[in-house]
DNA sequence: CTGAAAGCGCTTACAG
DNA sequence: CTGAAAGCGCTTACAG
């Protein structure tokens, strides 16, 4: 392994100064009026030897690394993986590289990462934020780091934001299932104050009200694992009788499902379900189960395209306003909620 | 937003020299003998101004960055993400970040993104690598890079790997499915020549021969989305005679089961079934998909700890043979099979 | 015990 | 059109 080469050999080999392979190497050969001639000279020796500039010392100088910091609640949820996928490709199409954690939606993790993803000079964000972390948010923002918020918005943080209507797609699902003749129908959601969470909640309590119907709520911490996800739901069930059930996430559907079958509750016939978030497990499940889709490319390609917007813009219009962008889900009726597919 | 400190910052404010704040912040205190007095004088300061060293400037200069390399097939792929969640969560533990990537077991993808890793000086590797990549590893390793392979070896190189007994698991399930007096066994894999993949093939050949009975294997090109994968696997049912079905991955499953359902196979009672890698889809389908279990956390634990033994490890023991650490799997028999789980 | 200085590999204002 | 030099923020051999 042949040491590494730097600027300087290569200046040195061809005789000129560093600043003349640096131009070059920007692409300010024109502007600096470098001869064409020279310019082809020192490409030809570059591409020959195989130099190619050390990007840390790059980043050390411009304070630019081309990291993405990317911090989702939990990559292995089917969800943020989809996600982080997405985005990943468009990221490297454009020379961009993702620096991703997960967040456990913990505060105090979060807030070293931040710090951890700032010390490496991260060029920019995009978040799915756990509650309380407005003051580094902004702070990000006001030293020059972009920021994009997906899957649910802060209070108090104005910056780009990617995501549904929460509070729509709920009380659509629950219109539905009235719609079906169901009246007692049940809804679980995470005991959280986020904003996704909220709508999630109210669109229910909401549509049911419309309709004088009773509510049936519970709310699971976030921390509680798999199983214990299950056993609150199992017990919920013995507590309550309802004909519907909606899930405000995916793995609440998934670990709700589990209770379910233990209890061979014959779906939909004497329980309707309804989940949150397609994937593989609702469209295959027998009976297939009805799901409020949310388009996981477009939410995806919405962040990345705002964050490289913020980016690449020219440094005067960093100020620019925020931007919004609501995206549609669609809810897919399959046999849970009485449906054909 | 106040300017950032830098240690020059704090050296002088504090009347040292900044040698004198570099040893205290790198632990060196007591071998240079700095006084415990100034010692803490100078960690109070920094922690009331907030001050954190530039970990870019660091890793310029000591060639170090405490970040690993990831790449793995498919962030999306439920196997990858569980893995990755699983690494991430040890790797910060210990101070490492983590890049990763999806290679989509592209070869030219996979060389670019190695080289972008190089180039941001990343201090070791964790691959599941496409075939061809031979090159590029010991390149890696020869460089002084440590590369931890998991999920398939590559051939010509020496390197530590973490995998599982691909052949066995494979003949295993359907030695089981023998034993339930399956007889027309197929198997669906992916064109690959991937040490897992000819391994579980030949597994099943293997297992086959023993018994005399004949092999429908269908072998899929790995480029090949959800939808054609499923109507390659719908003719491949249309042209064979089979009793039992063996996939060799999660996605070959997934895909797999769509064709079933909508060609109304009933299982197991026409078609046994058994997935590779288990996951929610093959727990909550009904019926129950019996799975060969990879141990996600097992593997994903001594991968990062071969790789981390290797970061830390004095300089004279970078020399040392590699490890490979084969681990077991467990065959759930659900329904799909004749279980009763 | 402590400090002045070189150097990691770049970029860029300044000067010609 | 091109170059010498400062500087990004660290670490560490060397000297005292």
């Amino acid at each position: 392994m042949k040491k590494k080469l730097s600027i300087s050999d290569i200046a040195r080999s061809l005789n000129i100064s560093v600043t003349t392979v640096s131009f070059i190497l920007n692409g300010k050969a024109q502007e600096k009026r470098i001869s064409d001639e020279l310019v082809k000279r020192v490409q030809t020796f570059i591409d020959e030897v195989g130099y190619k500039p050390d990007s840390l010392a790059r980043s050390l100088r411009t304070g630019k690394s081309n990291i993405i910091g990317l911090l989702v609640e939990d990559i292995s949820n089917p969800f943020f993986a989809g996600i982080a996928r997405q985005i990943e490709d468009n990221a490297y199409r454009k020379g961009y590289k993702i620096l991703y954690s997960s967040t456990d939606n913990d505060l105090e993790k979060t807030r070293e990462l931040i710090q951890m993803f700032r010390d490496r000079h991260v060029d920019g964000y995009i978040i799915a934020a756990p509650q309380g972390l407005e003051a580094e948010l902004n702070a990000l923002i006001e030293a020059g780091r972009p920021v994009v918020l997906f899957d649910r918005t802060v209070e108090g943080v104005d910056t780009d934001y990617v995501g549904i209507d929460n509070y729509r797609s709920t009380a659509e699902a629950v219109q539905m299932l009235i719609g079906q003749g169901f009246k007692k129908i049940g809804m679980i959601s995470l005991a959280s104050t986020q904003s996704q969470m909220k709508d999630r909640r109210q669109g229910y309590i909401d549509a049911l009200a419309e309709h004088k119907l009773p509510e049936h709520l519970l709310e699971i911490p976030f921390t509680e694992n798999g199983e214990e996800i299950s056993a609150a739901i199992d017990q919920y069930l013995d507590s309550v009788n309802i004909d519907a059930l909606l899930f405000a996430t995916n793995y609440l559907a998934v670990n709700g499902l589990r209770a379910i079958y233990r209890r061979n509750i014959a779906i939909p016939k004497e329980l309707a379900v309804v989940a949150f978030d397609d994937n593989d497990v609702f469209e295959l499940s027998n009976p297939s189960i009805t799901a409020i889709t949310q388009p996981v490319a477009d939410i995806a390609l919405a962040s990345i395209s705002m964050l490289l917007e913020r980016l690449t813009s020219p440094r005067r219009d960093k100020a620019k306003e925020s931007q919004t962008e609501i995206l549609n889900t669609s809810l897919k009726i399959r046999r849970s909620t009485g449906g054909t597919e």
